[in-house]
DNA sequence: TCTAAAACATGATAATTGTCACTTATTACA
DNA sequence: TGTAATAAGTGACAATTATCATGTTTTAGA
């Protein structure tokens, strides 16, 4: 038997939470169960949308390319969010790429389905108005920090958000690996500098490292070197 | 007589295009027109707004003041724009500042005026959704723009995006005159490093200036610098 | 119109980060 | 299971930008 939304906790975390049983009926109907493996894309900047995705398990990154050639992580994506949505309100392509970071379980739905709900339920509108708005205000925080802060303040203050949004597995290490690539795409750094910050900050003790696994282990610290000691 | 908003041709370039002549009734009967002097606050960061603004004319700057106490400025208004939806929809205190870049009109708007539209007019909720998604769209360009362009490139394209955005004079100077304090906190550089560059650019000429007043000289140039050569 | 405050400007120097050129691990898979 | 391919790591050096100190010009207001 297929999954419905109706029986779906992740709902409750976005937009569709909103729906009734009319919409969420429809939504369960038309939506489209996928499995993506890690490292490969959902969607790639440029393309036209035809649909939102809503994730029900494994995280992503949301990045743009440079005109220098770079890539830019611009957000990593949690559980039960909802991707794509600016796109398809916008009617308009995607902005930026989406690239699983490990496995992935997402349900695509069909943009009419959402658009017609939107048409049709203030509540839905308002929700997606609320999530989008929260976005927003991610955005210009992230703004600031690309300048205002270096990159060393905002490496530890990755380091922080992965372990609060992400946690951490039994040893310590933060359940979320990422390539030291990645990091770099996150902070807005060469590679090279992110590696040697990371064996810095591992020197210091601020960190442990075990392979790609990092591990807090000061929490403080890192906190006071983001703000600035 | 008051004005009215009936009337008033600015709001074809926002979302209260999509009310209604009950809906728009209601608008501008509750709304306050306010006169704001060049460099008067609209709004601070962490407020709580009880309205909207809707702006007839003038520039605006919305920043947000980084931990290390340097302002960072996230957008620039234009003139029909509504400001602090993000906050109303959110139901949240405002993240930025709103500040008075010249001499401005607006208007203020009461959320409840606006929360009752959203309500019952689905069509003012997707314009408004489809401003949202617009500057979510445009944060997201500023992200990456700001992490992986050198202040250099940055500056050259600000120059491009004000002649673009906001026109020049008779004399070929930009119509809107920013201080280099602001020019820095758009950038997110250090105001000497700014004052430097700009002297750099003059020397070079690709831009003049006459006290505050900067004019584009070689726009193509300006172009492949902030596109990295 | 005089004067203090603010804005603009420049020099010298230091800190931060990027680039290029390699070496060493890891990983995937033929 | 051996071997490319990919990722991680390091050194040397250059480029970019910040900081501090100080001087000059402009502006606003008594």
């Amino acid at each position: 038997m297929e999954n419905r939304c109706e029986n779906c906790i992740i709902r409750q975390f976005n937009s569709l939470r909103a729906l009734n049983k009319d919409e969420l009926k429809k939504v369960s109907d038309s939506k489209i169960s996928k499995k993506i493996k890690k490292g490969e894309p959902l969607f790639i900047e440029g393309q036209k949308l035809d649909g939102v995705f809503c994730v029900r398990d494994g995280v992503s990154k949301l990045s743009k390319l440079s005109s220098n050639g770079k890539e830019q992580i611009v957000k990593l994506t949690n559980r039960g969010e909802i991707m794509g949505q600016r796109s398809v309100i916008a009617e308009d392509f995607t902005n930026l790429s989406a690239t699983a970071i490990n496995d992935m379980e997402v349900c695509f739905i069909p943009k009419e389905v959402i658009s017609n709900t939107l048409n049709t339920n203030p509540n839905f509108s308002l929700e997606v108005l609320r999530h989008l708005a929260h976005d927003l205000k991610e955005a210009d925080d992230v703004i600031v920090n690309m300048s205002q802060k270096t990159v060393r303040q905002r490496l530890a203050e990755a380091f922080i958000y992965l372990k609060k949004n992400y946690g951490e597995d039994e040893n310590g290490f933060l359940s979320l690996t990422l390539s030291r690539d990645d990091y770099a795409n996150i902070v807005g750094a060469a590679t090279e500098s992110l590696i040697r910050m990371i064996s810095d900050f591992k020197k210091k003790g601020y960190i442990k490292t075990e392979g790609k696994k990092i591990g807090v282990l000061e929490e403080d610290t890192l906190q006071e070197l983001a703000d600035g000691f």
